[in-house]
DNA sequence: TATGAATGAGAATTCATTCAT
DNA sequence: GATGAATGAATTCTCATTCAT
């Protein structure tokens, strides 16, 4: 099962960031086919090539490791909100990039309930930080594009990231198989997808801020 | 352990359906207590003065139950609304409301990623069918209020209801004993109460309701 | 769900045993449906049309009415065993007979290790004073049929009825759905039978008989 | 609780394998104090030293561990026939086998109806096969012994084994305390004791087989 | 007699985490 | 640093049986 070649240490600092990166990599795989309450860490050891052990070097617990899984995510939505959102595209890239990081959505539907619950205050008040500031560069590019005053962005980032935590919930019913919803049901679950639901609540809030911007 | 009087059986409808309401209030009571997490059958049966069996008489897995208890108090907030909604008053109201009936926002906040995810289809489709209708409902008071054109009205009305979802997952966060949060974390977390988010939100999606509808 | 026609009270005896059977009937459908292990005493008082409590009344509890069923089988088999076996169809009625009895066969095979182990002991006594005889019943079968002693047929009498439980042991397996077991291991399910293996094993027994008989 | 002595962690593969025995002996000796139907996990890890997650490191369930029972109890069998039949002792030796591996007999008389039942199907087919590969060589040592040709040989092992469940089921009522049981009774509850039912029907049948043998 | 609501004992199992090697 | 055997807490749910009506 593990390769001689994974039982080698990672001596420099180099090596330990590649095989934490490795784990995660291994971590998205394996959420990929059986689910964030699928994965345990006996797969992921088996998966990542390594020890049970060695999941706890890198991570101290299951539910510190999914954070890490989900501030890596937020990292890349951040960065492509930064990079391509304009007065134009504002509502369409922010409904589009938590769709393009895997595994963003279903982990944020978690983060609070299941996550954060189960990770210890220091821990969690490192990561907490990592996402106000990222928080706050999303209010940046919002004032910039809107043109909006500071804190009305801010406002709205907030907003915008309460909305997201409320369309991932609605995301996991809309994953559901379709084929299993009684007929009356459907129009409900399909408009419960994040690529509906988010972008159709940001409009309104994004349309609250600049109308009231402008008023 | 278990009062005689207990022992009673419901023969009739009605008193079938109070014990039933016997059991969601003593689990009201317990999760007072111990939370949603900490809540065990076991201990549930013991407050209600049952037994474990007869639990399982009136609802089929906890999960079920727990349900039941969310629908519920969603059934109280919409009451709450259309009782007191009026053009002054609807943010207020909305806002207010889901803080008014007990344990509507930890449920909330647990209800996609905890209890749906343990419920079987047919039950949750039943249940989903009461949210649905009375999301209707609240639609219809926002027509009502702010004149907006009924499409309109249910738009909001749904992205309320994401936003409340969001709102309450931050609101498990703020619940955190602010003596243990460093200084410089504690106006975020105390920013993410539901009474203060929501209703930051709501103003936000109202707004870009009636703004809209006027224009 | 219940028929108020099967509310009425079964007053005379004739009645009662009419009930009995009627309960009896729709056990015997019942696991033509879901298996004995799957049986249990709720879906069988809705099967029956009565109440649990009905159940009670008429069987003091689940493993005397899998009894009750049990004996009433086999003295289907030793009937048919007494009309039609002779010299020539021996072997094959008594191969034949324990199949013809619903239920018969699987019922025998968890005769003991489920049955009996919870039956009290004066009901068990009962019943397995009919079934001594119902045995000796068969041992003057084979002995007219085959003219051996009177000694010797019981002998045999009493290795067929142990060979019986044993050849209903191996049909359990053999009911195994074929296309699940490994191709090297289907010759082996196949034989295990009840139909294939008992007549081998019955045949061996009875030419010992026979033959030690002329010896 | 647990002796320090068994925290040691068993790391080469014979190490491994001497702990499933010494698991396997405690399950002896619970069982013998207990019996089969009395014995539970809790129990057994109590009794073996260890956790009850050690039980499920060296068997998936409860049933494996109690088939693995058999196995080994049918491996001491087939080696004291292997050993000890010879041409006069055949039939004693088959009588006698059984009854000298602990468990043999009440865990074969579960066999079926209790163990397999709830083994899933992998685990099941190997051993299965090892059951297989037993019965060969005892089919080997009765065409040595009884000079029969190979094919009768086969059949009579494949009899023999069926005959040795149909004992093993009638020792479990034997078994009973006999002061229980009406003096009518009892010569039929003593005569199902697994020393007299199956010596007497094995002689029929291995008679069948020679006697045909040589016709 | 019949009903069916209530009872409650009872045990298997999972899996995150640890720590001896 | 890495391993993986060992740990053990912790809780749900079933279903035969009873007994108040």
């Amino acid at each position: 099962m593990v390769l001689p070649k994974n039982r080698q240490r990672a001596r420099s600092d180099s090596e330990k960031e590649a095989r934490r990166d490795a784990i995660l990599k291994a971590a998205q795989r394996l959420i990929g086919r059986v689910g964030i309450d699928g994965m345990t860490m006996n797969a992921l050891a088996a998966e990542a090539g390594v020890s049970k052990g060695t999941l706890y070097i890198y991570f101290s617990s299951k539910e510190e490791l999914l954070l890490a899984l989900f501030v890596d995510a937020m990292a890349q939505v951040v960065a492509i909100i930064e990079a391509e959102a304009n007065a134009d595209t504002l509502i369409e890239v922010m409904g589009r990039a938590p769709t393009e990081a895997p595994l963003f959505v279903p982990l944020l539907a978690r983060l609070v309930a299941v996550i954060e619950a189960n990770v210890p205050d220091n821990s969690l008040f490192a990561e907490k930080r990592k996402m106000r500031d990222m928080g706050q560069r999303v209010a940046t590019v919002i004032a910039q594009v809107t043109g909006a005053p500071e804190h009305k962005a801010r406002e709205a980032s907030m907003a915008l990231m309460l909305t997201m935590q409320g369309a991932a919930q609605f995301d996991i019913s809309a994953r559901r198989d379709l084929s299993s919803v009684p007929e009356d049901m459907r129009p409900m679950f399909e408009g419960q997808s994040f690529c509906k639901s988010f972008p159709a609540a940001a409009r309104l809030i994004l349309s609250g801020v600049t109308s009231d911007g402008r008023a």
